[in-house]
DNA sequence: AGTTTATATGTCAATAATGACATATTGAAG
DNA sequence: CTTCAATATGTCATTATTGACATATAAACT
C-alpha cells in the first residue's frame, strides 16, 4: 500500500467522507488528482479497509461516502510507527528563480507578484481550514492535547500557517531587493 | 521538454558541470534521482541544448561535463516567461499527524523528534551553501543585484533558511504541546 | 579481509501521478 | 441563452519518478 492510501485512511479516522471529499481535504498535505485517488479507495474497499454506502442525491450527482473499518484503523496505527519518508518539495519556481539573473527586472518582478499572490489565497483558505477546525473542537484550540480528534488537524494547520508566513516575508524581502 | 530538463538548464546558466553535480545541486529545489537526471541529459543533447567532453579521472572515475549551448540558454529564457507551476509538496509526516491522536505521546514524540533532526541537518546544509555562495559572490551578498549571476542562489538560499526556521519554530512549539 | 561510502554513468521494470475523456445536474455569471 | 464552475464518480493512455541492477575505483571504516 502507497502512501497516499495510507493518507485517505488518516483522514478517514476523523469522519467519513466521500471520495470527492477526500480529494479536497488532503491537497494542504498531499497534492493528488481525483483520477488517481477513486482508483485507491476502490482497492482499499477491496481489502476491507474502507467500506462505503451508496448515498442518492436529488439535487447533485448521486456519492459514495466511506468510512474505515477496524482492520483499515489497525493498519493505520501500525503506518505511524513505520520509517516515515522525507518531505518531497518540487517548485518550478525556484527552479526559475536561479537563473533569475537572465531576465529583466519586470520580468522577475512579474514572477514574484504571481507568487506571492498564491502565498495570499493559501494563508486565506488555511484561516477558514482554521476556524472550520475550532467550530468542530469542544475546547478552545490552545486547550487540544493529543488525545483530542482535532489535535492533529489544528497543529498542522499552525505549521501551514507559520509556512506561509515566511514565504509572504521572503516575498516583502524580494520586493525591496528589486526595486 | 519537461520541468525538471528546465532546471537542468537554470543550474547550468551559471557554469558547467557533471551529471552528478547536476542531481546533487538540484536537489534542494527539485528532489530527483540520477536515474532520472542521466537520460534526460542525454536528451538535451541529442536536441542541441546542452554539450558535454569527456574527462577522464585517474582516481576517480571519468565525467562528462555538461555545458548550456546557445540555443539552451535562449529556451532557458523563453521558459521564465511562461506560465509557473505551483509548488507540489508531499509530506508524509503531515497525514501521519493527522491521526496522530490514535497512538500515544510517545510515538509522537519520536516522530517529532526524528523530523526536528532532518530539519536541523537540512539548515546545516544550507548553511554551508550560503558559505559557497558568499565565496564565489564577487561582492557582499547584501549588495548583489537581479543581474549578478550568484543573486538566484543568494536569494533562493534565503527562502529555504526561512522556511527552515519556520519548521523549526513549529517543532519547538510542538514540543511544548506534547509535554 | 570485507563492508560501506563517495564518485561517476548508465539501463530498465515497476509504480506514481497527470491530463484527457466521459457523464449528469444545479446554480451563477455573462 | 450560453458558458462556466462546482458537485460527483470513473477510466485510460501518457508521462514522471523510483528502485533495483550493473560496473569501476579509492578511501575510510570494521
Amino acid at each position: 500500500m502507497n502512501t497516499l492510501s495510507y493518507g485517505l485512511l488518516s483522514l478517514l479516522t476523523k469522519h467519513s467522507r466521500t471520495g470527492y471529499e477526500l480529494m479536497q481535504h488532503i491537497q494542504p498535505f498531499w497534492q493528488a488528482k481525483h483520477s488517481q485517488i477513486y482508483p485507491l479507495l476502490a482497492q482499499l474497499e477491496q481489502n476491507g479497509y474502507v467500506e462505503f454506502v451508496h448515498v442518492p442525491q436529488s439535487d447533485k450527482p448521486d456519492k459514495k461516502v466511506y468510512s474505515i473499518t477496524k482492520k483499515g484503523k489497525e493498519a493505520t496505527s501500525l503506518w505511524i510507527a513505520e520509517p516515515t519518508d522525507e518531505p518531497v518539495v518540487r517548485d518550478e519556481l525556484a527552479l526559475k528563480v536561479y537563473c533569475i539573473s537572465l531576465v529583466d527586472k519586470e520580468h522577475a518582478w512579474r514572477l514574484l507578484a504571481e507568487r506571492k499572490e498564491y502565498y495570499l489565497k493559501k494563508k486565506n483558505r488555511l484561516h477558514l481550514l482554521f476556524d472550520k477546525i475550532k467550530e468542530e473542537s469542544g475546547k478552545p484550540l490552545e486547550k487540544l492535547e493529543i488525545h483530542d480528534s482535532q489535535f492533529g488537524p489544528y497543529v498542522l494547520v499552525q505549521k501551514a500557517m507559520m509556512k506561509v508566513d515566511a514565504d509572504l516575508s521572503w516575498c516583502e524581502w524580494m520586493k525591496k531587493k528589486l526595486s
